[in-house]
RNA sequence: GCCCGCGUAGCUCAGUGGAUAGAGCGACUGGCUUCGAACCAGUAGGCCGUGGGUUCAAUUCCUGCCGCGGGCACCA
């Protein structure tokens, strides 16, 4: 956006002081009375120049006040150039801002592989799984809008011993009345729950999971129809609470799926001397003493495969089938040290690896007890969605008549499911998120709800409007200072979205739309916008029109749909 | 014990090598005969955990300590 500003300030610097590749960079004041941007240029170069500071930014600013962009500049503080932009300029820049609002059409060729979800099959996704879910879905959603080819890779649990288990349970305690298509994903949780309680009484139990997983890996019929009705029965349940999240899985290969891709993996990890024996019979890759990393635990001692196998099977899958440019797992903190060692081996293997990286989020702590899924304790994301729906609707039933929504359900359902994924979004993934319900269904203040409002209202100021068609930009030569603060919020939104992108971090871009939304109700609060007269009225409708736009965008890109009324 | 991450307002969190450190919630004051008050304007509340170092400039980078969290081969 301003990058020909900066290169602008780098041909004056090296005109004056011979310095071709000072570091340029024209950021937003503190203050917007103190300029519409600002470089802190002078300062950084003075040191090496024996200079004073104050003097080379004197000496920049009247250089770069004779650029037809710049109204004038002055040196402000230490030694800091302040520009205020013509309006043509200001005006020109807001075209090229909320032309960003439009998906890029374009495509990269490779694609960006970004694995979130990671489901376990027979369990119902319980509300821990609202970090890789929502903050996948919104990193695949800032790639694709901003031209890249992405592919949003799932990867459920559905292989292991626990279906031995669910099958055993399913064939002592199991209603053999009702047709396995009919069976909940709640059943099914229920009898790996009584599996574990039977079991402490009778060891037995667990031979017979063993073997009757065995006969599933061996081809068994029954027990092979068994397993994908489980895989059936709980794919269904999924998909409806990904309506519900605006969740949407491109590709999909569990862990069955690399059953007979490890093995190939093992004997080129023991043919490279990277896989070693380790204790118990066991396979192992020792790491080099410096990267203080544990040994990488291949193949257990019994010959049974691990996670971190698969993973290495995956890796190379992705590789010679989809060609990526990048790889990035929206996985857990917990697994931090899994990927590095991953990554690692794959280095030790030779592989050629694309980008990668482990894209981190905190845990989800509970302020309550402690959570599991073996005693069927945890909060489902079910739950949690139906809570946030039931808050959001008790609040529409409490305003009543101030309500202006065509369908309130429907807004509850937009509303609520939209405070949860704003929860999330809104905090920097890497720290833990302390889950806390009046927090998580907050409608007031920097929340979903919120957001939904300005933009509820925005529309309603266009509606009033009644203009036949998209507001129409008019020639203006003088900006209040409101309409100036206003426009220049919105310049940031395209700069935002990249760097969101770039650093996988939803959250620049939610704090982005909560301080347009600010702006905007600021706005909205200190001046006319359908009273004001022409050209003024029309220049406010069409940033009115640009930041429910930009709302609007913003917010589906973080999952998030936003009503015209509520 | 070793490795990694985190300590910012009462609570929950943004933030950045640079100009007086910002929000939300909570507390208090004001604003709907005027485009939607789920809003806005304002007040109070901070040795940015702590000691040292680098720098013209550190809450930000390095380092010691304290506190909290996570991880550390036969789970995923």
């Amino acid at each position: 956006m301003f990058t020909h500003l900066s290169t602008e300030t780098r041909q004056i610097i090296a005109s004056l002081y011979g310095l071709p590749d000072a570091d340029v960079a024209w950021v937003f004041p503190p203050d917007s009375s103190q300029g519409d941007l600002s470089t802190s240029v002078a300062l950084k170069i003075a040191g090496g120049l024996g200079k004073k500071p104050q003097e080379i930014a004197r000496s920049i600013a009247d250089a770069i006040s004779l650029s037809p962009s710049v109204e004038h500049a002055e040196v402000a503080g230490p030694g800091y150039v302040n520009i205020r932009l013509t309006v043509a300029r200001l005006l020109e820049a807001w075209k090229e801002a909320h032309a960003a609002i439009a998906p890029v059409s374009e495509r990269d060729e490779n694609p960006v592989i970004v694995d979130f979800c990671g489901p376990n099959i027979a369990k119902p996704l319980g509300a821990h799984h609202l970090g890789s879910h929502i903050i996948g879905q919104a990193i695949i959603n800032l790639y694709r809008h901003t031209g890249a080819h992405v592919i949003g890779w799932s990867y459920p649990g559905d292989w292991g011993t626990q279906f031995g288990k669910l099958w055993v349970a399913y064939d002592r305690w199991g209603d053999k009345k009702k047709s396995l298509k009919d069976v909940t994903v709640e059943d099914l949780l229920a009898l790996y729950v009584r599996f574990h309680e039977e079991a402490e009484k009778d060891a037995t139990l667990d031979d017979a999971a063993r073997a009757a997983f065995r006969k599933i890996e061996e081809g068994d019929a029954a027990l092979r129809s068994f397993w994908a009705d489980t895989v059936a029965v709980t794919k269904k349940d999924l998909d409806e609470i990904y309506v519900r999240l605006h969740v949407h899985i491109d590709r999909e290969t569990g862990e069955s799926f690399y059953e007979n891709r490890m093995q190939p993996i093992i004997e080129e990890g023991i043919a490279k001397g990277v896989f070693q024996e380790g204790e118990g019979g066991s396979l192992i890759v020792p790491f080099a003493e410096e990267t203080g990393m544990p040994p990488l635990l291949i193949r257990k001692g019994d010959g049974a495969t691990l996670y971190a196998t698969r993973d290495l099977a995956m890796i190379r899958y992705r590789i010679d089938t989809a060609h990526p440019s990048a790889m990035y797992y929206v996985v857990d903190v917990a697994q931090r040290l899994h990927f590095q060692q991953v990554f690692a081996t794959a280095a030790l293997l030779g592989w050629e690896m694309p980008e990668h990286e482990h894209t981190v989020f905190g845990r989800m702590r509970f302020s309550g007890a402690a959570m599991s899924t073996r005693k069927g304790t945890s909060l489902r994301m079910r739950q949690l969605l139906d809570e946030a729906v039931k808050r959001a609707g008790d609040i529409i039933t409490e305003r009543g008549d101030a309500i202006q929504a065509d369908d309130p359900k429907d807004l509850a359902e937009m509303m609520g499911v939209g405070a949860v994924a704003y929860g999330i979004l809104s905090q920097n993934r890497a720290m833990d998120i302390v889950f806390d319900w009046d927090r998580m269904l907050s409608f007031e203040g920097n929340s979903a709800p919120y957001l939904q409002y300005t933009h509820a209202r925005a529309r309603s100021v266009l509606r009033k409007a009644a203009l036949a068609g998209d507001p129409v930009l008019p020639a203006v030569d003088v900006l209040e200072p409101e309409d100036r603060k206003l426009l220049l919020m919105l310049l940031r939104f395209p700069i935002v979205l990249a760097e969101s992108r770039d650093a996988r971090m939803p959250h620049k871009l939610t704090n982005y739309l909560y301080a347009l939304c600010q702006s905007f109700n600021s706005f909205y609060n200190s001046v006319p916008i359908l009273q004001a007269t022409a050209p003024l009225r029309d220049l406010r409708l069409v940033l009115t029109a640009s930041v429910a736009d930009m709302l609007r965008t913003g917010a589906s890109l973080l999952t998030i749909r936003v009503p015209d009324r509520m």
